[in-house]
Order: C-alpha cells, then structure tokens, then sequence
DNA sequence: TCTAAAATATGACCATAGTCATTTTTGACC
DNA sequence: GGTCAAAAATGACTATGGTCATATTTTAGA
C-alpha cells in the first residue's frame, strides 16, 4: 500500500512528537508544577520513551523553551506588525510589553523558570538566535521606523535603543518576578515610568 | 579550662563552617567546574559531613552564592563610596560596573551560573535584601547626590533611574555571558553607549 | 524488492542532589 | 556539674535527571 513517500515523512513523524512532547509538557507543568512532574511522566503522556525526550530537550528546563517559544512568536507577530508609524512611542512600547506580562500571568512560577532559562542561553546552546534576539531585532526595526516618521531623533541607534529598552522591561520583569513588586498595577506604572524616563530625551517634542 | 564562654560561641563555630565551606566551594568550582564538582567532594574538603553542607546553602546553585557575595559586597563598598559628587556621571558609572567585569572575567562560567541564581532569587528565598537590591540602593543614593550637585535633572526619580541603569548594565552583562559580545572591547563600549543613550536627556549639559 | 547506512528511538542503568530520622553539641539554669 | 531543651550536624537513603549501548525505523540506491 505505498501511498507518496514524501522525503518528509521522517520530518513530520518528527514534528508531531515534538507536539506531543510539548503538550504533554504543558499539561503536567501547568497542573502539577515544575518540581513535580518527573519527565518520565512527561513521556509517558506523550507516548514515547524516556529516553525520547531528551532528544527533544537536552534538559528538564529546556523543556520549559518549548512549551513557551510558539506563544511568544505569536505575540512577537501579532502585536509587532501592526505598529505604524503615528503611534505615540512609549504607549505603544507599553502596549507591546504588556501583552507578555498578561502571557506570565498565567502561571508565575513557570514563566520565572522559563525566563531564567531563555535569557541565559549561550550560543553553544542555541547556535541560532534566541528569542529575545528576534524580539529585540523587531523591536529595532519599529524603532527605525518611528526615526523615520519623525518621532523619534535620528542620531539614535536603532539596535542600542531596542538593547536598552529591552533592558528596562527585564527589570520590571525581574522585579515582578522576585515577589518585589506588590501587585499588577505597580508593576505596569514602573513600566510606564521607566520607559518615559529612557525615552525623554530621545522622542521629539 | 573555662575561658569565657561569650554566647555568640555557636555564632562563631557557625560562622566558621560557613567559611570553610565557602572556601571549599570556591576552590572546587574554580579548579573543576560546577558541573564536575560535587557536593560530596564539597563536604569533604571542608570537613563537614554532606548534610551539613544544605544546612548553609538550600540547592547546589546557591553554593555560588555565598562564593560570590563578599567578592560583590566589596566591590560595591570601595567603588561606590569614594565617588564624589563633582565626577562625570556616565564615565563614573561606567567604572563602576566594569569592576564587576573584571570579577566576573576571572571565570564567566561561574559567574553567568551565579547571576542566573541570584537574579531570580525570589522573596520567599531570602526574605532580606538581595545583594541586587542593595546594589540599586546604593546607586539611588549616588544619583541623589549628583542630583543636589545639579549635574542631574532635579525631576528624576533616584530610584527608578538607578533600577532603569541597572537594567542598561544587565543587558550588557547577558549579551557577554550568552557570546553575543565578540571581545571585552566591544563589550564595554556597549556599556559606555547604552548609559550615554539613557541619561543624554537626563543630565545637565 | 533487497541492502546498507543514516537517523531515530529505546529503556536499563548510573551518578548525585537533596532529605530526614537520628545523634551530638551547645548553653542556660539551678 | 548535672539536667534539659533547643540548635546543629550527621550520613544512610531515595528519587530522578540524564546517558548511552543497543534496537528499530527510514530512506536512498541498485
């Protein structure tokens, strides 16, 4: 019964274990916690051996990047591109940020760990980029496109300015996640305030 | 023999085998590794049975904690203090945190494994100001300062300037400890150019 | 359809981080 | 210097993250 042996079948029996490893991945963290799940529970549920998983993840946290990376490329895309131009700069920046906090929200504890992993990725890890170097290349792009339209004066260095905004939302972030911000609100105003802050001297008008 | 049995006796024999197994880890972890060291071999060589060692440090990581905290508390005390209020502000902050390159420039393995612990310390950790937050503090004192010299905008928060520097330094920090700075040059000049970004609207002319 | 080698999966196995019931040390008080 | 309770230390023990030699599956080519 030879149906069409795609050179890809190995490539897609490869993606759905993936998928299958993530899911059960994030079944068993969001329930059960980070600590408690063992991975030889994580592979149990996706119908694989133990060994399997670590040729998915080369640790129990890196499976943490898995269960996170599609959702934050879906933030990337869907709050990134739509930016134009006449958006005021710092809002929009907030606007951006904020729609991670709402992503962590959903579970501290776990996002605490994810972040802690991703952030501290070197490049024998990960040779490609790393999440945070997409986002921040974005956000550079944005950021040229505001110089452009005027908003925002031309001798600033697109990179540098995305590296240091970035840089203030880590610390927020940081904050927030060491249990040294009181609540959501306080947590967003320093957003806010830091953000207003770097920008001041650097938007026209 | 009874020579004078001062109650902070058990302080002291505390504080001992706290040194001794601070001295220990260092040793091991700088000739080994983290990774090869173990917490046996730990024990071991500070003469302390391998129990004794999670009475002082709660998880392997943490070891690198109590290894670095001097070497940090230092480096803030004799940089920080002697700054005075007639100095450049960027350059000054500029040295200050290259000395924390220079520390961490002696094993950045260890350091970039200590910096993920103790950025991440949560407050149910450690219920007493991370070195982090002493680090800012301390900071905010220095720009108030600066402030009263009229060098800095009289309208800037200490506070949040000094938490929003400290992110520019972060950001520097993950990039050399991911490889995404090819040398030290390139490094600091990244530092130099993020702070004079940020405080370019902030300080007075 | 057969063959071989490359890619992938497997699970028995091991090293060790961290726990905890028990033992030892300490200091306060009489 | 004897008694007691609290603090500290101990090390046998366990749970599990991660490895790796072996087995299985896939693909390409003849």
């Amino acid at each position: 019964m030879s149906e069409a042996h795609t050179s890809s079948r190995r490539a897609r029996a490869r993606e759905d274990k993936r998928h299958r490893i993530t899911q059960a991945t994030r079944e068993l963290f969001r329930t059960q916690g980070f600590d408690a799940t063992t991975t030889a529970q994580i592979a149990e549920r996706a119908d694989v051996a133990k060994g399997t998983i670590f040729r998915y993840a080369p640790t129990k946290e890196r499976l943490l990047v898995l269960m996170f990376e599609d959702d934050i490329r879906q933030i990337i895309d869907e709050t990134l591109q739509p930016i134009s131009a006449d958006m005021p700069v710092v809002d929009t920046l907030v606007t951006f940020f904020t729609r991670f906090f709402h992503l962590y929200e959903d579970n501290i504890e776990l996002a605490r760990r994810f972040v802690r992993e991703e952030m501290f990725l070197t490049s024998s890890d990960n040779p490609l980029a790393t999440l945070m170097e997409e986002f921040i290349h974005q956000l550079a792009d944005i950021i040229r496109m505001w110089q452009k339209a005027g908003r925002i004066m031309k001798d600033v260095d697109a990179l540098l300015a995305a590296q240091t905004t970035f840089g203030l939302y880590f610390v927020v972030l940081i904050s927030w996640f060491s249990g040294r911000v009181p609540d959501s609100q306080t947590r967003d105003a320093f957003l806010v305030d830091g953000l207003t802050l770097h920008w001041r001297g650097l938007t026209i008008e």
